[in-house]
DNA sequence: CTTTCTCTCACCCGTTTGGAGTATTGACTA
DNA sequence: TAGTCAATACTCCAAACGGGTGAGAGAAAG
């Protein structure tokens, strides 16, 4: 039998927190350190239990959930944060991300299935509600929106990916065994079709774009 | 009741092909328009038919999944592709997402899972597997890895912000008020510090390693 | 068979950068 | 109080870059 997975659980919901907290110490495998209505004691409880995964509610009255992740991972880098909200809102999704959050369930999802999310993170994995995930994969592909083509010739968009990688003319010359001249030509080429006019606006641009896949 | 699902599906794997197409078309709310073992006939299928959704292997021989993925998109936008695969790859991950997959199953999925992934990617979700999930926010939140810290001075960094944002020396040195002489100074320690020795090489590291945040 | 495009190379000119020093001031620290 | 460091500024030099102009060879398109 494994070691159980030690959990801290934060939801100003009364109703929802003991129910759930009733059913955490029902349940073999999780061993419940704490439910806490607010985020008062959090750093002395991070800091004291060191747990495995918090349970982490967001919208709470005080210190938000949101505000609390970054705070929980400072504390305890290894405890994995699992968001719970009513909110599908995206900022909200991205922010406790990028806090160190790595799962994000709405509040409709199924006891069990909250069970099975905790086991999950606790693996190493990152429970996601479809719709949050959703919203995180957009952001991964829609880098091109207007997705411009500005007409760049082969030999241009390797000169360019040159750029990117942060070589200089002569470097890109050898490389390529043509003049540093004919490198200058084509980088003013370049220049004229993105319409910026030195190199780190133009890496600046082909990043942001993603122009050089 | 709701119209069922139009699905289509592509796997290699003859038993599982079979096995998932009975439950396909035993489960109401499901309409298998066709199960394929490869991407020969992809396209026809997919103008013809114009799927809700598509469940796609990766691992097939001839045209792989992911390589399918942009041509589905192409043929019929509105078709959400699902793949299933046993290999929990990273760049396959972002391959297919980049590509234009909404979902990413492994194969340990349970029938019953994969089903209410169907239904999820249908409603516009993305049902990820959480070890999929964490891959994907690993480079949300990937800002520090080796999250090193140079020691760059306030001015420095202000300095750095500078140079992403695309400015020229001068230009900086205006905005700061400051002699060009004095930036030229600053941006030497940042190359020392970080390094580097080039304007585009700074920007590039600064860029990848969030340095400026 | 011209026109257009791409790739190639060259020369000029002035500005911006990179590299290497030196130096003054003020603030913080041992 | 002496030492360290950030921030400021300057000088000299050489290399790299940005902008302008011109031009030849070959391929593709009309």
């Amino acid at each position: 039998m494994e070691a159980p997975i030690r959990l801290v659980y934060f939801e100003d919901n009364k109703a929802l927190r003991e129910g759930m907290s009733f059913l955490f110490q029902a349940t073999p495998g999780f061993a419940l350190l704490g439910a806490f209505e607010n985020c008062k004691n959090l750093k002395e409880t991070i800091a004291a239990w060191q747990p495995d995964v918090v349970l982490m509610d967001i919208d709470m009255p005080g210190l938000s959930g949101i505000q609390a992740v970054p705070i929980v991972k400072a504390l305890s880098p290894a405890t994995q944060v699992l968001m719970l909200t009513v909110v599908d809102d995206a900022d909200a999704i991205f922010q406790a991300i990028r806090n160190g959050a790595s799962g994000y369930l709405l509040k409709n999802t199924s006891p069990a299935d909250i069970l099975t999310a905790i086991r999950d993170i606790h693996r190493g994995g990152s429970p996601m509600t479809p719709s949050v995930a959703r919203k995180v994969l957009l952001h991964f592909q829609q880098p091109k929106p207007g997705g411009e083509d500005y007409g760049l010739s082969t030999r241009e968009m390797e000169i360019l990916r040159g750029l990117v990688k942060g070589n200089s003319f002569k470097g890109m010359a050898d490389e390529l065994s043509i003049s540093v001249e004919t490198v200058r030509t084509h980088v003013r080429h370049i220049y004229e079709k993105l319409q910026v006019n030195s190199k780190t606006e133009a890496v600046l641009k082909a990043l942001r774009e993603g122009l050089t896949r």
